[in-house]
RNA sequence: GCCGGGGUGCCGGAGUGGUCAAACGGGCAGCCUUUAAGCGGCUGUGGCUUAGUGCCUACGCAGGUUCGAACCCUGUCCCCGGCACCA
C-alpha cells in the first residue's frame, strides 16, 4: 500500500468526528479518567510545533486511558480574554471578539489536523458570555464570603500593560509578558483575593501531590511559610500624626525674658522642631491680671493651625483659658497636655480672674488627655490637677522629682515625661524568626521603600534619607543582586521590650517592605546581613548566643544564650518559646507565622476581560449587581485607544444603583484572565448549563482532573490559583475534593533548530501544516514522542524527522503485506514482552523508550516468517495512540468494523514471555559479530561456515536468514559432529557452547 | 545566596552498582541492491591489537566506598530553570 497519508488523515479526522468517537458521557459503566493539556490562550498567530508538541503528548495519554477500558473526558476549550488580543485591537483596528473568534477558528482547524481525540462538544471560550456570566456569579459568592475586597496599596503597574498586576505576575521586578519592563509601584484602591485565606491548605497538601518535584517546590517558595514571632517595638516620633504642637504659655515665646528663655518649653520646642513638627506657641499677654478675652485674641491667631493632629499643651496659667476657649471653638484635636495646672482648685480664682469654665463638649473633642501634676500639695498643684481631671478624665500623671516651682523653672533640663507624650510612640510589630536574640538587637532596620518611612525620618536625618533614596532609585534592577547593605539613620529610635534599651532605627536597601512589616530588628551578632550593616556603620554588635566567632561573622547557629538577662543558659530552641511567653505575658508579642504569598490582585485597567460586577453608588458604596442582572456584559462599541476604554463609555458606566435606585457608576475595571482560568476544567464536566456554573454531580463525577498537562510556567499562577479556588468551591459545597489536579505532568519546551525557543520574532518557528504536508501528522506525532522524555527541553531536527517517516513509511507499506498465519513462539514472547514494557512506559510518560521498543517490535514482526492476525493487531493498537490515522487505516485494510481508537488495549500474556528467546538473541548477535569480524581479515570471502555444537543447533538454525543477511555472505551451518561437513582448516575443533567454530573463505 | 534539574560518543539522547565502549535515532563512512539517482538492506563509527581475541582510555574534574562505579558517597567546577537581601 502506497502512503498517501494526506488523504489518510482527512478521512479518519471526519470519520471519528461522524461517529462521535471521543465523546465522553457521564452515564458509562466504565471508570472515569480526566486528562487535560492547559488550554492556550489563542494568538493570532496560530500554533507551532511547540504547540502540536504539548497537545499530542496529552493526545497519546488520553488514546491510552481510552483504549484501556476508561471512561475518558478529554477536552479542549479557549482562555480567550486578554491582553493581546486588546493591544492587536488597538493596532489593527479589529475588535478583540473579531480577533479572538477568528484565532480559534484557525486553532480548532489546526487542532484537528493533528488528529487529537478531543470532546469537542465540551469546548469553550471564556470570552463568551455563558462562560464569564460565571465568572461574575463566582466573585460574587466569593465576595459574598469575605474573600473579595478592595483595598489600596502599593501596587505592581506595567506601563505597557497599562494595567497593575498580580504578585506572581511580577518576574524580576518586571512585567511578565514585558521583560523589558521595570514595574512600577502604584498607591491604588483595587480588588484583591484573599488567597491568604487559604495560605496554609495549599502549603500542606503539596506533599500530597502527584507533581513534578520541581513544580512543588516552585509553590512551597512561593507560599513561603516561616514560623516565628511577632514583637512589639516602640518606636518614636511617628510624625506626620502630629501636624503640630501648640504650646501655650505666656511669652514662651518672647527672647527678652530671660527666664523664660532657660525654660523647659523651650528645650521642648527645640526637639521638636528638630523633628520636623511644628510648633506654635503664641505670645500670650501676662497672664497677671489678664482676661480671657485677650487670651483669646491671641488663640485665634494659631487657630487655622489647629486641627485634629494636633496637640495642645497648656502650661500653669494658661490650662484654665485653652480648656475654655477649646470647648467653646468645639475643634477637635489630637491631644490636650495640661502641666501643673495651678490654682485652678482655688475659689477665688476659678470665678473672678480665670474666669474659670470646662466646657462639657471637651472630652469629646479631644482623643487623649494628659495631665501632669506636681507633688506639692502645699502649692495646691495636686488639687487643681484633681479638678482638671474629674471634669476631663485622661491620664493623670504626678512626677515625683518636681515641685511645683520645681517644674516650673526647670532651666535647661529636659522634660522626657512630656516628650515622651508628644512623640508618642508607635508600636510597629517586626517579625523574627528568632525571637531568642532579641536580647542582641542592636539597631532596627526599616524598608527603604517602606510607605511609612517619613513617618519616623526626624526633620534632623530627612536630607540624608532623601539622598539615599535618591541612590536607591538610581540603582538599576540588575545591580541590586551585587547591592552592598545601605542605610541611612532616620533619626528615631526604638525601644526593646524585653531590655529597654533604646536602639538607632536606620532606613536599609535591604529590607524587604512588602514582607512582615516593612522593618526588621538587626541582630548583628547572629544574623549575616545585620552583621554586614553594623560593621559598614560601626553599630555595636551584642553576642547573646555562645559558640561563635562574632569578631569575623554572625553565628546564625544554635547555642546557649548569654547577656540575655533570665534566659541565660537556656538553649536557643527552648529559649524561643520561654522569650515568646515573656512577650505574650506583656502583650507585647505573639508567636506568628509569616507568608510571602500576598493576597491575588485581580482588577486588570483594561477591556478585554470579565467586568468587575460591582456598582458605586454615592448613597449605598460598593454594591454587587444581583444574581438576576447577571451578566454584566461588555459593551461590544468602545472606542479603543486611550487607557480603559470601559471608562469613557458613559452609557455603560452609567448605571442604577440595585439598591437605592439612584443612579451609580459601574466598576470598570475587568478580571485578570487567570480568574477565568482558575475554574475552566470544571466547566468541561458540565458546560452547556444555564443554570450553575456547573453541576455538582457531574463535577463530582469527573473531579479531580486525573492527569493535567502543561509547562512550567504556570508553576505560582495557574496552578496556585485553580488551587484556591477548588478549596473555596469545596467550603461553598459546590463540588467535594480539596484538589483539582491529582496528576500534573510538565511537557518540556521544544526548541527550534536553533537551540532557541520556537518564536516568531526568531524566525525559528516550525509549523506543523509544514511537517504533516512533508510527511503526515502521524510521522510528526511520532517523532515529536520519541525524541526525547517529554518532560524534557528538546530541539527541533529536521533531519531526525526523516528517521521517524521512514519507519512510519515502512510499516504503512509493509503490514499489509506480512503473511499472516501463526506467529512462533519467540514472536509471541516478543509480542507479549513488548506489550508488557510498552504499556508501563506509556503509564510513566516514557513516550520514547515506547516507541523504540514499538520499532523493535515492528522490525522483528517484518523478519518473520508469518505472524499471527492477534499479534500485528496488538502491535498496530500500541501505535495507533502515536499514528492513529494510519494504524486506523490499516486497522481497517485488516477487516476491522470498529475503530482502533475505541478498540481494546492488548493484553500482556505473561506466560507466553520466554526468557530463552533472549538466550538465542544473544547467540546470534555473537554469531554475526564472530563473522563480520573474521570477515575484515579474509579478503574476498565468498562463503561462512559455522561449526556449531549440537544442542545449540536449533537456536542459529531458526535464524539463517536473518544472518546471511547481516554478515552479507552465503552461510553454511554444520553440526561439528557432521561427519560430511565442509571443514578445510578444521576450525570446527574451536566450537565450544554459545560459541560456534568459524571458516571463511 | 537558596531551592530544583543537569553535565554520557560527531550530534540528539537512553542507561543510575556487574551482563557497558554504552539502547534508539540522526550524521558520516564502507559494502550490497539498482542502468543511474532516489529508496531500501547490511556493516562500521574512542585507541591499539587480533581469524572471531586481548588490552588501554572513556560517561565534567578530584578523591572515596566496593571484589566491582557512568551509576553510591564526599568535595569541586560548569550549565539550565525557579526564587531572590523573606529577617
Amino acid at each position: 500500500m502506497a502512503y498517501n497519508f494526506q488523504s489518510i488523515e482527512k478521512k479518519w479526522q471526519k470519520t471519528w468526528e461522524q461517529k462521535k468517537a471521543f465523546q465522553a458521557k457521564e452515564n458509562s459503566k466504565k471508570k472515569k479518567y480526566y486528562v487535560l493539556e492547559m488550554f492556550p490562550y489563542p494568538s493570532g498567530s496560530g500554533l507551532h510545533m511547540g504547540h502540536a508538541f504539548n497537545y499530542i503528548m496529552g493526545d497519546v495519554y488520553a488514546r491510552f486511558m481510552r483504549m484501556k477500558g476508561f471512561n475518558v473526558l478529554y477536552a479542549m476549550g479557549y482562555d480567550s480574554f486578554g491582553l493581546p488580543a486588546e493591544n492587536a485591537a488597538i493596532k489593527a483596528g479589529i475588535h478583540p471578539r473579531k480577533f479572538t473568534e477568528d484565532a480559534i477558528k484557525n486553532f480548532i482547524k489546526q487542532q484537528k489536523s493533528l488528529g487529537l481525540s478531543y470532546d469537542w462538544k465540551r469546548m469553550l471560550k471564556t470570552s463568551d458570555y455563558d462562560y464569564y456570566k460565571w465568572n461574575q456569579y463566582l466573585f460574587l459568592k466569593f465576595y459574598e464570603r469575605g474573600l473579595v475586597y478592595r483595598k489600596k496599596s502599593g501596587v505592581n503597574f506595567c506601563s505597557k500593560c497599562d494595567t497593575v498586576l498580580a504578585n506572581e505576575q511580577v518576574k524580576n521586578g518586571r512585567c511578565w509578558r514585558h521583560e523589558d519592563t521595570e514595574v512600577e509601584i502604584k498607591q491604588l484602591e483595587q480588588w484583591f483575593i484573599k488567597t491568604t485565606e487559604y495560605a496554609d491548605e495549599l502549603l500542606d497538601n503539596i506533599p500530597k501531590l502527584d507533581w513534578p518535584e520541581r513544580i512543588k517546590t516552585m509553590q512551597e517558595n512561593w507560599i513561603g511559610k516561616s514560623e516565628g514571632a511577632e514583637i512589639l517595638f516602640e518606636v518614636e516620633n511617628t510624625n506626620n500624626k502630629i501636624s503640630n504642637v501648640v504650646i501655650v504659655h505666656g511669652s514662651a515665646d518672647d527672647k527678652n525674658d530671660k527666664e523664660y528663655n532657660k525654660h523647659w518649653m523651650i528645650w521642648i520646642k527645640k526637639i521638636l522642631e528638630e523633628k520636623g513638627i511644628k510648633v506654635f506657641a503664641p505670645n500670650m499677654p501676662e497672664p497677671w491680671g489678664s482676661t480671657y478675652m485677650a487670651w483669646k485674641k491671641e488663640f485665634e491667631k494659631i487657630s487655622n493651625n489647629i486641627n485634629e493632629n494636633s496637640i495642645l499643651i497648656g502650661h500653669s496659667r494658661g490650662t484654665a483659658f485653652l480648656v475654655k476657649w477649646l470647648g467653646e471653638t468645639g475643634k477637635k484635636i489630637k491631644k490636650l497636655i495640661l502641666v501643673a495646672p495651678w490654682k485652678i482648685a482655688d475659689k477665688k480664682y476659678k470665678e473672678s480672674f480665670y474666669d474659670y469654665k470646662i466646657n462639657d463638649s471637651v472630652r469629646s473633642q479631644v482623643k487623649d488627655i494628659v495631665i501632669f501634676t506636681s507633688n506639692d500639695e502645699e502649692k495646691d498643684g495636686k488639687k487643681s490637677a484633681k479638678v482638671f481631671h474629674d471634669s476631663l478624665g485622661g491620664k493623670l500623671i504626678e512626677l515625683k522629682d518636681h515641685g511645683h516651682y520645681v517644674l516650673e523653672d526647670m532651666g535647661t533640663k529636659e522634660f522626657p515625661e512630656l516628650l515622651n507624650e508628644i512623640s508618642l510612640t508607635e508600636k510597629w510589630p517586626i517579625f523574627t524568626t528568632r525571637p531568642d536574640t532579641v536580647f542582641g538587637v542592636t539597631f532596627m532596620v526599616v524598608s527603604a521603600q517602606h510607605s511609612k518611612l517619613y513617618e519616623i525620618v526626624s526633620a534632623k536625618q530627612k536630607k540624608e534619607v532623601d539622598e539615599f533614596l535618591r541612590k536607591i532609585r538610581s540603582t538599576k534592577q540588575e545591580d541590586m543582586d551585587k547591592l552592598e547593605k545601605e542605610g541611612v539613620f532616620t533619626g528615631s529610635y526604638a525601644i526593646n521590650p524585653m531590655n529597654n534599651e533604646k536602639i538607632p532605627i536606620y532606613a536599609g536597601n535591604f529590607v524587604v517592605a512588602d514582607y512582615g512589616s516593612g522593618m526588621i530588628m538587626a541582630v548583628p551578632a547572629h544574623d549575616q546581613r545585620d552583621f554586614e550593616f553594623a560593621k559598614k556603620y560601626n553599630l555595636k554588635i551584642k553576642e547573646v548566643i555562645s559558640g561563635g566567632d562574632i569578631a569575623k561573622e554572625a553565628y546564625t547557629g544554635a547555642g546557649k544564650l548569654i547577656n540575655s538577662k533570665e534566659f541565660n543558659d537556656l538553649d536557643s530552641e527552648e529559649a524561643k518559646e520561654h522569650i515568646i511567653k515573656a512577650l505574650e505575658y506583656k502583650k507585647l508579642g505573639k508567636k506568628t507565622v509569616q507568608y510571602k504569598l500576598r493576597d491575588w490582585l485581580v482588577s486588570r485597567q483594561r477591556y478585554w476581560g470579565t467586568p468587575i460586577p460591582m456598582v458605586y453608588c454615592a448613597k449605598c458604596g460598593i454594591v454587587p449587581v444581583p444574581e438576576k442582572d447577571l451578566p454584566v456584559k461588555l459593551p461590544e462599541k468602545v472606542k479603543f485607544g486611550k487607557g480603559n476604554p470601559l471608562e469613557t463609555d458613559e452609557k455603560w458606566v452609567n448605571v442604577k444603583c440595585p439598591k437605592c435606585g439612584k443612579l451609580g457608576r459601574r466598576e470598570t475595571d475587568t478580571m485578570d484572565t487567570f480568574f477565568d482560568s482558575s475554574w475552566y476544567y470544571l466547566r468541561y464536566c458540565d458546560n452547556k448549563n444555564k443554570k450553575k456554573p456547573f453541576d455538582k454531580k457531574k463535577v463530582d463525577y469527573w473531579m479531580p482532573l486525573d492527569q493535567y498537562i502543561g509547562g512550567a510556567e504556570h508553576a505560582v499562577m495557574h496552578l496556585i490559583y485553580a488551587r484556591f479556588f477548588i478549596k473555596v468551591l469545596r467550603d461553598m459545597k459546590m463540588l467535594n475534593v480539596s484538589e483539582p489536579f491529582a496528576k500534573l505532568f510538565n511537557q518540556g519546551m521544544l526548541h527550534g533548530e536553533d537551540g532557541f525557543v520556537m518564536s516568531k520574532s526568531r524566525g525559528n518557528v516550525v509549523l506543523p501544516e509544514e511537517i504533516s504536508g512533508k510527511y503526515g501528522i502521524d510521522t510528526a506525532r511520532i517523532f515529536l514522542m520519541s525524541m526525547a522524555f517529554p518532560d524534557k527541553d528538546i530541539q527541533w531536527s529536521d533531519s531526525g524527522i526523516e528517521g521517524s517517516y521512514r519507519f512510519v513509511k515502512k510499516f504503512s507499506e509493509g503490514v499489509l503485506s506480512l503473511k499472516l498465519g501463526k506467529s512462533s513462539n519467540r514472536l509471541e514472547s516478543k509480542v507479549n514482552k513488548t506489550i508488557k514494557n510498552v504499556t508501563e512506559d506509556i503509564m510513566e510518560f516514557r513516550y520514547n523508550i515506547a516507541i523504540i521498543k514499538l520499532r523493535q517490535l515492528y522490525y522483528f514482526i517484518e523478519q518473520s516468517v508469518e505472524v499471527s492476525r492477534k499479534d500485528l493487531e496488538s502491535f498496530l493498537k500500541m501505535l495507533s495512540i502515536y499514528a492513529p490515522h494510519i494504524c486506523e487505516e490499516l486497522w481497517r485494510k485488516l477487516e476491522n468494523k470498529k475503530l482502533i481508537s475505541l478498540a481494546d488495549w492488548p493484553f500482556a500474556d505473561e506466560g507466553k514471555i520466554d526468557a530463552n528467546f533472549e538466550r538465542e538473541e544473544e547467540l546470534v548477535e555473537s554469531l554475526v559479530n564472530d563473522l563480520n569480524n573474521v570477515k575484515k581479515f579474509v579478503e574476498n570471502a565468498k562463503k561462512a561456515y559455522a561449526y556449531i555444537i549440537p544442542q545449540d543447533l536449533g537456536a542459529y538454525a531458526g535464524n539463517f536468514k536473518e544472518i546471511e543477511k547481516r554478515i552479507n555472505l552465503r552461510l553454511s551451518i554444520f553440526a561439528v559432529n557432521d561427519s560430511k561437513k565442509y571443514d578445510p582448516q578444521g576450525k570446527s575443533k574451536k566450537a565450544k557452547p554459545g560459541k560456534p567454530g568459524i571458516y571463511l573463505e
